[in-house]
DNA sequence: ATGTCC
């Protein structure tokens, strides 16, 4: 497959077979993926064949191997096109995302707080595979309040402060949930688990503001140098797994009636205005309403934590969704079109005074936050005018060995003391599920946020340094 | 990512 270098960001998967359009990765040569094993630039032009694809298959520097489409993909399909929306493109974590909290607290006091808070940390934030969450919820009627409410109901029912819903995503609630649109088997694998943060790629970091690349933007942000933060990264759990289980079936049954050939079965889909389109995009935001008072009572138990050890509060500084797919209204050679964006490990950058920023966001664009992966550092991104990609960026570092080769490599428990050795204080779940994500699994993230702004998808605000994790 | 197989 051609790949040609068009900048030292840019590359170019000419336009060949079945792709309508052409792929576009944004990449410095070092961070493109393994000519072996792994198969995602493949997937970039596989995702070029989907009915109603406009522009080019993107592929952000943290791009690598997923379902069907690559993790650190962006696809745009134009709806009164026969553009189709596919699970597979937005990912079975829906509305995996990253939520940043400030701390009214410096670094030079934790010292003598960090270990009792980690301690507290660790005992009361619920994680791994089958655990349950720290907000039992009532029945199926307060679930679908939860589906329809988000972070917004989480904040009504006194699990946050109204200021909270201010820096979330469309307000901590997105329009348009269909919780009649999720199965039962969903709904009950959802019932038990919200306040819980996982496994895998999951956390609660103890992090530390370690350099301010835009003072200004960083002020408006709420962020300074050597501030304590918390970032908690984790999804929608079993709900949103079920939920993209359940619909990739649905498609992949349903796709003859329309007439839909594909490369790749997993890129399973339909027009978003069929019946099963609508349906997978309520249910789908319906799982984003439930991952986003996921990580809002997640923000409890981390406040809970620091009032008790330390007497700071934490202010919310953004909360943002990187496996998503959004109906969206884009500008295409001169013509205003109404398109489903689908971002699977890629996020949403706003540019400055676009019109779904709140007003004490228009002038700086909107925040984008980038979890590192164990023991590196994470990054605050802000949008930029004129990028490209439907104003998308990175997501994390990106994947260059799987789980299993990790683990092979890695002993838990030598990593653990590592991290240890380097001040950062671990509470883990099992040794191998520390080893799956070493650091060594993973493309630098500093690398990565450096190419996603050479390529003009974004600008760094700040980078953070973590000094505890909490591990699903 | 995920009760890592219905």
């Amino acid at each position: 497959m051609d790949l040609i270098p068009e900048t030292p960001y840019r590359f170019r998967i000419p336009r060949h077979g079945p792709m309508r359009v052409p792929g576009i990765v944004y990449a410095t040569r070092d961070l493109l993926p393994e000519a072996t094993g792994d198969k995602s630039l493949e997937q970039v032009a596989n995702v070029a064949t989907l009915p109603g694809i406009v522009t080019a298959s993107y592929a952000m520097p943290d791009v690598h191997w997923g379902y069907g489409f690559p993790i650190g993909g962006v696809a745009a399909t134009d709806v009164s096109a026969g553009g189709v929306v596919s699970p597979g493109g937005v990912g079975f974590d829906i509305s995996c995302g990253v939520r940043l909290l400030a701390a009214r607290l410096d670094a030079d006091r934790l010292p003598a707080v960090l270990g009792p808070l980690m301690d507290t940390l660790g005992h009361t934030v619920p994680r791994g595979l089958h655990h349950g969450g720290t907000w039992q919820l009532a029945d199926r009627a307060q679930l679908y309040d939860v589906l329809l409410g988000g972070a917004r109901y989480a904040v009504d029912a006194g699990h946050g402060v109204p200021r909270d819903l201010a820096r979330c995503e469309d307000a901590g609630q997105i329009r348009g949930a269909a919780p009649g649109r999720i199965s039962t088997h969903a709904l009950e694998r959802g019932l038990g688990q919200l306040g819980s943060l996982g496994s895998g790629n999951h956390f609660l970091e103890v992090q530390v503001v370690d350099d301010i690349f835009d003072e200004a933007t960083a002020a408006a942000f709420g962020l300074h140098r050597h501030q304590v933060c918390v970032l908690i990264h984790t999804g929608s759990r079993g709900l949103g797994h079920q939920v993209c289980t359940d619909y990739i079936r649905t498609m992949d049954e349903a796709m003859n009636r329309y007439g839909i050939q594909l490369p790749d079965r997993q890129l399973a889909c339909v027009p978003v205005t069929s019946t099963a389109g609508q349906a997978y995009l309520g249910a789908m935001a319906a799982a984003t309403n439930f991952a986003r008072a996921n990580r809002q009572l997640l923000t409890e138990t981390a406040r809970r934590a620091f009032e008790r050890h330390t007497g700071a509060e934490l202010d919310l500084v953004y909360d943002v969704s990187h496996n998503l797919a959004t109906i969206e209204h884009h500008e295409l050679d001169g013509q205003w079109r109404r398109l489903c964006v689908h971002r699977k490990g890629a996020t949403r950058a706003l540019p400055p005074h676009h019109p779904d920023l709140p007003a004490e966001l228009a002038a700086t664009g909107q925040p984008t936050l980038i979890p590192g992966t164990m023991g590196t550092a994470s990054h605050v991104l802000a949008g930029v005018a004129g990028s490209p990609a439907f104003h998308s960026t990175c997501h994390g570092a990106g994947r260059t060995r799987s789980r299993h080769a990790a683990a092979r490599e890695v002993d838990g428990q030598r990593l653990r003391d590592d991290l240890e050795s380097r001040g950062i204080a671990v509470r883990g779940t099992s040794w191998r599920s520390l080893a799956e994500e070493t650091p060594t699994a993973y493309k630098d993230v500093d690398a990565v946020v450096d190419a996603a702004e050479g390529a003009g998808l974004c600008r760094k605000v700040a980078r953070l340094v973590p000094v505890g994790v909490v591990k699903g």
